[in-house]
DNA sequence: CTTAGTGCAAAACATTTGCAAACCA
DNA sequence: TGGTTTGCAAATGTTTTGCACTAAG
């Protein structure tokens, strides 16, 4: 798992733990912090965010951005071809992960209009632009 | 246009002026900051962030995250019905808005394969959960 | 006049970094 | 043992807030 030449400490492998226990949140380095530290480990913020940072590299885990201040987290999944998709709710600020074989356009729309009221989207698309493209080639 | 009980400060029209000269761009509040003092106003943070707030509450700006470590703003389109679509490039990290009648799927499609790489992608949709739905009714 | 709006400095907040001490391999 | 990794505290960078002063209507 980590043979790359990253040693195993006590501190990643609590950080991993929690990300696992809690595999259908999306914590924060503050709720992460919390937990390791209430389960009796020793750990600082700083190793927190140097161990995400690690293991975001690695790819054992998804950075979410709800922009509501702070960085989130969750494990990765790399069955789903749907990671960056989900239902934000406004008024309880909860995310879902949606299922991506519910994501086949029309089953899409159903499961939007029927379990979930969407009144905003926002659709990113992450790439390299005509320019870079030229400049680089 | 401020008829509704808001003062019509300097600093308000500056600040709407360089939004405005700049409509093109995806500027962070900094950026405003230098370009309304460039220009020989007098003008402090606070007061770019507070008409910032205020111009997004009446609508008249739209709000960017693009997660690079600030928020960005440019003026409301109230043309547009894709006004939260758009084509970052990860190497310059330039902004590109899509026009809405590129977005017809099959344009959507072509667009995108023809003047931009993509190479990721996030869809969040914002609304009210079942749950919250629930407990509001 | 009167109160909303402003500038400044300080506070708040999430995240990062420097460095000596601790620890894995 | 030696080079990683850690904890702590301080630094960073963006955004917010408190408060006395200023200015729009």
């Amino acid at each position: 798992m980590k043979n790359n030449s990253y040693k195993l400490t006590g501190q990643r492998i609590a950080v991993l733990e929690v990300l696992a226990e809690n595999s259908g949140e999306h914590l924060n380095a503050d709720v992460i912090l919390q937990i390791v530290l209430s389960k009796g480990h020793r750990i600082g913020m700083a190793t927190v965010y140097r161990t995400l940072t690690l293991l975001k590299r690695l790819k054992f885990i998804t950075i979410i951005y709800l922009n509501d201040g702070c960085i989130r987290y969750k494990l990765s999944d790399p069955n789903s071809k749907y990671e960056h998709y989900y239902l934000i709710c406004e008024c309880c600020g909860n995310v879902l992960d949606i299922e991506g074989d519910l994501l086949d356009s029309l089953e899409k729309q159903l499961f939007l209009k029927n379990r979930f009221r969407v009144s905003n989207h926002r659709v990113k698309h992450f790439g390299i632009c005509e320019k870079c493209m030229d400049e680089q080639y």
